[in-house]
Formats: C-alpha cells, structure tokens, sequence
DNA sequence: ATTTAGTTTAACCATTTGGTCAAATTTATG
DNA sequence: CATAAATTTGACCAAATGGTTAAACTAAAT
C-alpha cells in the first residue's frame, strides 16, 4: 500500500535523523534506527541498502535545511544592518527548531571533508551565484558612504554564522561551564542570544 | 626497562591522541591506534585495559591543554581591552598549535555530557574561584566609567571563544563554502583573523 | 648462571555490527 | 477468487571489534 510505504519510508527518515544526528555516522546502529522507526532492521536495507546511503540521504537533508534560507537573505536588496537583522532572527529560529543539525554537519564534515562535495551537487546555488562577492561590494559601498566602518565580507559571514552556531553547538561547555549546568539559566541565556548578537554585530561595524 | 617504557606509552598517548581526535571515540579502532603507535594491540591493552580508559586520559589531556590558560589570562589585573587583546592572541595560538582539539572536545561532550563531570575533577578551577562574576564585575567598572557599552560578561565571553573556535571547527565549511576549496586563502584568512577578532570585539564594545 | 620482573607477541574468543535471504504476510490486480 | 507484486519478518552470516591469554623474549638483580 502506497499510504503505508511512505509512512514507513518517513519513520525511519525520522528514526535515522534522529540517531545520526545524537550519535554521529560512526556511533549509529542500523539496529537502533530501526528500532527507534518501530521495524525490523531487514526492512531498514530493504529501503535504504547501506548505512552509507541512508547516511548520505540524512545529511543531505539536514544540509538542504540550512543553507537555502542564507543564500535568500544574504541575496536580497536590502541594506546591510537589516540583512544583519534578518539574517541572525532566522537563523537563530532555525537552530532552535533543528539544534543537533549544526554540530552533526561540523563533525561529520571534519571526519569526511568528501561529503561536502555530494553536498554542493545537490545544493547547486552558493558558489555560481557569487554570492559573498555581491555581499561584499555592497558592503564596500557603505563603507564608502560612510555607514559602516571597513570590513571584509568573509570575516562579517564567518563572524555572524560563528556567533549563531558556537553557543548551540558548544551547548555542554556553555550550559556547564558558564551556568553550572543551570538548564534555565542557558535557556534564558539563549532566549536574548538573537538581540544580544545584532547589537553586538551592529555596534561593531557601525560608523559612529 | 624504564626508558624504552616510557617511550612506548609516549608513543601510544600520541597516536592515541591523533587517531581519537580525527576519528572520534565511536569512529577510532583500537587497531588502528596500535599500528599508529607502531606496537600491538595486544601491547595497547597492556597499558591502558580498555578503550575507555584509554580515551579518559586523551580527552583530559586535550581538556587540560585549553582551560588553564583561560584561566590565568580572564583573572589577571589588566583592563578589559588587555584582556581581550591577551586573549585572543593567546587562544588563536594555542588553537594553531592543536586544531583538532576544539571540535574532539565539543563533539565528544555532546556525545555525553557525563564527560564533562570527570573533567571537572581533575581541572578544578572554573566554578570556585568565581572567575566569571569577577570578570563581569571588571566590566560592569567600566562600563559605569564610561569606558565600554553595557554588555554581560557571559555573553562576551561567549562571544570572544566563538569568533576564535568556529573558523577552526568549522573549517571544511569555511574553506569548502566561502574560499571554494583554495587552502592558501583559508589560511591566509586565519592569519588575519587574530587582528580582525580583537577589532571586531573592542569596536563592539568600546564607548564613542 | 639463574631467577625474577617487566615487556611484547601471536593466536584466540565473545560480542557486535552491517548486511543477506528465503519464507511469510499484506496489498494490488486480473 | 487467484495470482502477482510489494512489503515485512526471523533467522542467519561474515567481518570487524574490543578484549584475553599463555607463551616468548628482554634485561636487570641475586
């Protein structure tokens, strides 16, 4: 039955992101994915035949989550300060609905750089578009009108993206380090994350 | 003999340290650390029983090597500026020297916080000397002289060890998405980023 | 020279793990 | 209903993996 086969295809989607995404490529079990998809493990490679296909399936997906949303913001006609706005509230808000996809794509493409090339094959948009090379002459024109301090796009990008992810992803030494694991206090650390960093991003490169 | 003993365990704690920091605990084999060493498996389990004691002793090595210094730099007696400008220097560094580190550390502790608890132990130094609050009282000094904006410790400081971690950690990405892949530019891009983090950071917060 | 303690090895073991297969069950089709 | 096709399962397999063991080797101590 259609129904059921996409049911069952969707659950172990669901199941494999799940896992992957805890235990990284290398501490998942297809036993434990299937188990958490409630099938048995045969029927786990009669859909997907490797792990290697189902984890390539998974990573592409959590991949295909986040990039398509920067390239729209970072590509639109609006002015710098409100793309640094726009930019940080939607990005922030999708980390917090997806908080294991950052570290997941990190880690696996520091065990694995070959992935990203799969990656960008299914992700056809960054580089051709030229991107960062936009951004960065209209940032060159506002530096020249006198609205921002000097500032390459590459350091602003790496700058914003790194002040976004680091607290989600380096969420152990965070909450444990800085809040003696007070699981509220890093909550509520979190909550001003996405003021805190526009203003601190603005402040920086505004021309007083 | 004592020195050929020494120089076995040398050997294994480094290859241990090298194949656990690219390969993960989940990803590393103790195999592999044995051929790394140049000794036998056999021989490995001779000196450290198990994998997990084994991975104990990397990981705290690895932990160790990075927070002493955060320490003794945030409770000097120099102003915020110093501080920022001290720090950042000396974290891109050490960073240079162990790149791989940041991102074992970051990944292993998602994997399980509980590591986090054991490293504790044997750094104890963070929580009870109150490192934070002094710092954030530092600056809340001078922010009343009119020297800084107002801005929380933690968030700084969070701040301050994103903008130096995530271009390392997220390296594939950094060089694979933004540079296309041409190392030359990546490094070059990290040797400028000592200067520019230390810009970025007391622009954000120096006072017109 | 013999003993003793420490070191190293090859062979082996039990468990885990990714993956397969034939049979059973369910669903669609004539 | 009957047949074919797709789906699901339990049992199984080979390879990999963490770990053990008994024996061999080395170097110092008696």
């Amino acid at each position: 039955m259609v129904d059921n086969q996409e049911k069952t295809e969707e659950k172990i989607l669901k199941a494999a992101e799940e896992v992957f995404q805890k235990k990284g490529m290398t501490g998942a079990r297809m036993q434990e994915i299937a188990d958490t998809a409630g099938i048995n493990k045969a029927l786990l490679h009669y859909y997907y035949r490797t792990k290697d296909k189902l984890f390539e399936k998974v990573i592409n997906m959590a991949f295909s989550k986040f990039f398509p949303r920067v390239i729209n913001i970072m590509g639109s006609g609006i002015s710098v300060f409100e793309k640094i706005e726009v930019f940080v509230s939607n990005y922030l808000d999708l980390i917090a609905k997806h908080p294991f996809i950052p570290g997941f794509v990190i880690n696996e493409l520091n065990r694995n750089p070959q992935i990203l090339i799969s990656l960008f094959e299914k992700n056809i948009r960054l580089k051709e578009e030229g991107l960062i090379d936009k951004f960065n002459i209209q940032l060159q024109e506002e530096v020249e009108q006198g609205i921002i301090k000097p500032i390459d796009a590459r350091n602003l990008m790496v700058n914003i993206v790194g002040l976004c992810i680091f607290p989600i992803v380096a969420k152990p030494i965070v909450q444990g380090v800085i809040f003696g694991n007070d699981k509220k206090q890093y909550n509520d650390f979190l909550k001003q994350r996405k003021e805190h960093v526009i203003d601190f991003v603005i402040s920086s490169i505004k021309m007083d």
